[in-house]
DNA sequence: TTGAAAGCGCTAACAG
DNA sequence: CTGTTAGCGCTTTCAA
């Protein structure tokens, strides 16, 4: 009769090795390896003896052994500037998902937008894990190949490098400004204000460089360094003012809302007197009075795609995601005279 | 001369071992242990010759080795219902920030409000971690005295349990809610629903201790079941109308954005004919029109404490993280008349 | 100050 | 089908 304790009562911890279950099932600790591992030939009779004894103990296999000897360690890492911005926490929340489906494990690091510390981070993590995903890096290109040398795999997520074993998944932001362009110019917009994101945001190029389709519309765009965050908005409104545009493009929705906030306390109205326009579709851009008009993005897609590239298609490649136009209520034809510029 | 390729060349993968190190350096794995490790007695010459042969080949320990050798991982392990949820995104950036300042990794799981699921992660990140931080967990209390057996130290967020080590961070909110009814008993509000959290959450428990209070003030309450997000509160706002209420406060601010989005649709001014309040201060809450009445608290500090609840103070405790009262636009008097019942 | 050797917990040959 | 052995990469005695 076994001494297996009634009830299923938590086991002492985690503490048990494989030799005290070979001890207890009097086999061998390969045999206890067989048995757990499964798929290996070993007679019912032990087997049952050695499951009974690893319950006793509350028996669980230690991953550092597991990785030392396989040399994988069932582990991805992520590396993002912000983990508290949606945008980054979804892509996480995607990523995680999919490792855990098939049993891998998620490492983090934010970074705080900060070069040198993501890219220490992304050294560091390259160590433990299988996979590495940088999310919009910022760091520079040769460091980029370092941390690429340093990893058994490398994704990047919006910024690509040609480079055989970095890959990449990518939304195609050049052409949601282009198609937010297009928006406006039916409305008869012909001067815009682009608020710029981070400055090493590689996102951030490829949304001006679907800009230039807009100068080919006959727009004039101007662009004026912002930020990614609600506040960064909220500051550069004022100055965006100042270029008497007839409609706003934040580079995301966050800064389209702080910019919302201010227009409301300056008492502009949207649409009627500017236009304003977000990108990524945040959950709260349903949520406004008038709605945002946004180029919407499906941020877990993201993560999902990413952690795809790294099981079905290691190396370089670029995958794009696609988003759509969603028209909301922020934006609206262009009115007739330009605005005053507000006094600062 | 040595070798060591020019310009800092990426070196060619992080596959270099000790042994590597030792025989270009010609010395003994022992050694170059000790020079790596720092602070043991080595020769300079020695030092200098190690460093080098370490560069040269990019040399980086094995971590699963000095896991399996030290029996720690410097790892931390954070489960949350939701990583999506800015909440539990601001508490993960909160404690990987504080982990990473002193060396430590961070490893997630989201459990998508699956007690079966947390479990599970739980008890799979207990192998890897030196600690668990589980962020409100819904699994039962059994459940979780097996989770604190199994892992070497364990630290809940807005949960509390008496067991001799398992500690605790949690927000007050019972306190909160306290003082949110003393705002609207303030405005003569008599009648109040409040949008209950999801089923399992032992901060719902909380919040609705607090409203006994409110009832000891005179003030009804009818609390109906909810959720946490904003579609939550959208799909909620009509039937928490229809208990023709003079104030909605919300389980999080989320679903107050959501109850808010639906009261604009249905024509019902805010705070005019009804009040409604968050918990929580989202940042999104001071940026609607009118801005959210909430309950702050700081959730990065709430990552913050838990880190240093592992570091200082393992074990049993209960660390209090208090909030504040953030009274903006969505609160006012009580309307003379109650609102008529909206047709469904 | 340095090296040799043992062993962390586990798995993969290789025998039997 | 099962046990023995070797060794993953590292750190730490113990000697020299």
């Amino acid at each position: 009769m076994s001494k297996t304790s009634r009830g299923g009562a938590a086991p002492s911890a985690g503490r048990a090795t494989i030799h005290d279950v070979a001890r207890i099932a009097a086999v061998s600790t390969a045999t206890v390896s067989r048995v757990m591992s499964g798929g290996k030939p070993v007679s019912t009779e032990v087997t049952d003896r050695v499951r009974a004894a690893a319950r006793e103990v509350g028996y669980r296999p230690n991953p550092a052994a597991q990785t030392l000897l396989r040399g994988r360690s069932q582990t991805i890492g992520v590396v993002a500037p912000d983990l508290g911005n949606p945008y980054f926490a979804e892509i996480l929340k995607g990523v995680a998902a999919e490792a855990a489906e098939v049993g891998h494990h998620t490492l983090v690091a934010g970074t705080d937008e900060d070069p040198e510390r993501e890219y220490r981070s992304a050294l560091e993590l390259a160590r433990w894990v299988d996979g590495l995903l940088l999310c919009a890096p910022r760091m520079s290109t040769p460091r980029l190949k370092e941390v690429a040398a340093a990893s058994r795999s490398l994704v990047l997520i919006n910024r690509v490098l040609r480079h055989p074993s970095i890959g990449a998944v990518v939304v195609d932001y050049s052409e949601g400004v282009k198609v937010l362009c297009e928006h406006l110019a039916g409305f008869g917009h012909e001067r815009i204000v682009y608020l710029e994101g981070p400055p090493n945001a590689w996102s951030d190029r490829q949304r001006q460089r679907g800009f230039r389709t807009a100068e080919a519309l006959g727009q004039t765009v101007i662009p004026i360094p912002c930020g990614s965050a609600m506040q960064d908005g909220y500051a550069t409104a004022d100055e965006a003012l100042k270029h008497q545009p007839t409609a706003v493009i934040a580079f995301n929705d966050h800064v389209a809302l702080g910019v919302f906030t201010r227009l409301r306390e300056l008492g502009i109205d949207v649409p009627g007197e500017l236009s304003l326009i977000g990108i990524d579709d945040a959950p709260m851009s349903a949520h406004t009075d008038p709605g945002l008009t946004t180029f919407a993005v499906s941020t877990v897609d993201l993560g999902r795609l990413a952690w795809q590239k790294f099981t079905s298609d290691p190396g370089a490649g670029v995958v794009h995601l696609s988003g759509s136009l969603v028209v909301r209520g922020s934006t609206g034809p262009a009115p007739r005279k330009r605005r005053r510029a507000t006094k600062r």
